[in-house]
DNA sequence: CGGGCCATTGACTTAGGTCAATCTGCGTGG
DNA sequence: CCACGCAGATTGACCTAAGTCAATGGCCCG
């Protein structure tokens, strides 16, 4: 209902790698499953609003239309996971923090990913340290660091305070995120 | 039905990710949905079985434990690319290949995730080129052949012929792999 | 027997990671 | 109200895993 939270996947030897991070209004965990296989964190404080297993089956069984709901919301997320895998497998350090800062912007104006353009007030709320930026881009905290400081300078971005960044143009941010102009951002 | 696809990501640059393997037995697109955001490419030589969306959606209607079904499968593959995402962000090359092998041992096997072992025959087919390979690991083809060189050299695979491997130890390649001995391996 | 197509291997480059030294707010207690 | 301390952020110097470019090898098919 209010804050944020991340969701990962840590290995053993210490590293991790952040999967997805949940806005108000998203679902942790899956109807008909128990636990979800990865770690929660909030990021910042959360409210949440917890449904009761049997309840909600018998919700379910009751309306058969929230089915179809539910699948989409599963599958709003699997296309959302692939979308990330092509950012952390083939995009650059600087096409990685862009496409994060596009995401960001979509999830705080609430469009839906089809909606492009615009997005008016064009500021950003990063909320999130460094070091969280990095693991969820699998990057290194430095590295984050330098990219924010290289698209200050180059006019990208206009920051205000540590975690407050004002856009300039939209559209310059797109392409330096590499989006292809259709489809390309995470939903 | 028979024969092995990739579905996978393209940017307008010619960068492209595979997001995933179609193995015999896995879903090609999502119930409710017309069209499928990713490239679809035969690997090999592929028999498939289609389903007439109005059809589909009348079954649906009359037997509604398959939307349970349906829930699981996306969810399987939501997990998968998860785990996916941990692959491409945090682990090296050679944890790559190695984790990409484990991966086709099972599938190839045809036992579910939580199963853990014994793979009996330990023999992996490769069935893919190099550059799929790489493809789907985020690295490049070179890199792929001097990791799959090396891993024979350390005795963790024994290669015979470019598409076929034995594997002598399973413990040890799940150890290269960086797997955590619980729960890491893709569905 | 020849000609592609993969695959392998080598030499070199580079993006990003690592290690380490400041810096900058900002919340706290004196 | 202010100075102190500390967590987070920035910046620099250096290192390395993996990418790039290029030459060679080997296998399968006509």
């Amino acid at each position: 209902m209010h804050g944020l939270a991340s969701l990962s996947r840590v290995m053993e030897d210490g590293r991790s790698q952040m999967i997805g991070l949940l806005h108000p209004g998203d679902f942790l965990g899956h109807p008909g499953r128990q636990t979800t296989p990865f770690m929660v964190d909030a990021i910042t404080d959360v409210e949440l609003c917890g449904f009761q297993f049997k309840a909600f089956d018998r919700l379910l069984a009751k309306a058969p239309q929230l089915h179809s709901r539910l699948m989409e919301v599963v599958q709003d997320e699997l296309d959302a996971a692939r979308e990330w895998m092509l950012l952390l497998g083939r995009k650059s350090a600087r096409e990685k923090i862009c496409s994060f800062l596009v995401y960001l912007a979509y999830r705080q104006s609430k469009l839906r990913t089809t909606d492009r353009f615009p997005l008016s007030p064009s500021i950003i709320y990063l909320q999130m340290t460094r070091e969280q930026i990095a693991d969820f881009l699998a990057l290194t905290l430095e590295t984050v660091s330098r990219q924010l400081s290289s698209l200050a300078r180059d006019g990208v971005t206009a920051p205000a305070g540590r975690q407050t960044l004002h856009i300039p143009s939209f559209r310059n941010l797109l392409e330096a995120a590499g989006e292809d102009g259709d489809g390309g951002v995470i939903a």
